[in-house]
DNA sequence: CACGTCATGTAATTCGTTACATGATTTA
DNA sequence: TAAATCATGTAACGAATTACATGACGTG
């Protein structure tokens, strides 16, 4: 389990809500890690019962009040702890490359929609792609100039992009190969 | 959910027990989709209830008899239903990930952990690239003769090469960064 | 006035993981 | 004789998903 390590890594390069988590998890840290509002408010409690988070109700006019969360020590140390213990290679979950397999056992109609299927795919990590590649542009204009923090986010930010661009022309085989074969 | 069509697809492919499922969830089917034999248990006693798949007893000598189980019409259906419905893009987990941008607020000895965290998943997927491309050489020694059932497989194959050669590039980026910042 | 954003939750169900359990046969 | 392979399961727990719920404010 890693919910609560990628919650602690997004609070100490910045405090926020649990709102703010999910959002966040919406947008950059989804890039690796899925999570949604319902299992990060479970697990903020969790982690401020067991000391790792602390909570500062903040006040606000015109919009609901919130409770900002931001790392406490024991979460550091948990953080280093998990650092140093091996995780094992992630397990894969791919619907489409199952799609593809099962596409030898339907009919021909069958197909068809499996190639505006992967059609879809491909506009969605072809948009993704050049989302990453403008934030690459915005946030790390000059490589030669970044500190610790901001080298490793930007080679997790290359994985991305490394992984789009791929994906992007294994699309393209893909549906190569379902023209092929009609 | 898909982890029925996963298994329907196999059976599909070739009719088999529990038990040969699982150590196919283990190597080939594994590439893009992982399950433990008590899933698979599991999930086979309720398709079997819900009429998607027949299972025969055979009866076996100086082996434990066993339950062979094959596709049957209604998973035929419910798999071409399937295949005609969208699925969204997979979620990703991604453990190193969390792990690399967590090495910013580590000091140096939790980073000298991390390369060899990172060496060690270099390895793995490396040996993973050399077994599927030896697969390939194996299964699909002349791509101009394969039937449709055939080129779609080695596609998903295709797709499972590009990724651990990718993914071992990307590995060689993090380890240059992680060496860059000491 | 409807919709989107901000903000936080509960409840039910399904899914996935870990541990435990049995028992025969083949191989080292 | 110990370990690996073949073969099938149960039980308990924790995690993830889906649906439901509330309410104020701002924008078009």
């Amino acid at each position: 389990m890693a919910l609560e390590h990628a919650i602690l890594v997004s609070l100490l390069e910045k405090p926020g809500s649990g709102y703010e988590l999910a959002s966040r998890f919406d947008r950059s840290i989804g890039r690796f890690w899925t999570a949604t509002h319902q299992q990060i408010y479970r697990v903020l409690r969790r982690m401020e019962a067991d000391g790792w988070i602390a909570a500062e109700d903040v006040v606000q006019e015109g919009r609901p009040d919130k409770r900002v969360y931001s790392a406490a020590g024991p979460g550091r140390e948990a953080l280093s702890v998990w650092l140093r213990a091996p995780v094992e290679p992630e397990t894969v979950r791919h619907d489409l490359a199952v799609k593809i397999r099962a596409a030898a056992f339907d009919d021909p109609a069958g197909r068809a929609g499996l190639v505006a299927e992967v059609e879809r795919h491909r506009v969605v990590h072809a948009a993704l792609l050049d989302r990453y590649l403008a934030g690459e542009r915005r946030d790390f204009p000059d490589p030669a100039v970044l500190d610790a923090q901001q080298s490793l986010q930007h080679v997790v930010l290359r994985g991305g992009i490394e992984y789009e661009r791929m994906t992007v022309a294994w699309l393209d085989d893909v549906l190569a190969t379902l023209h092929r074969i009609g």
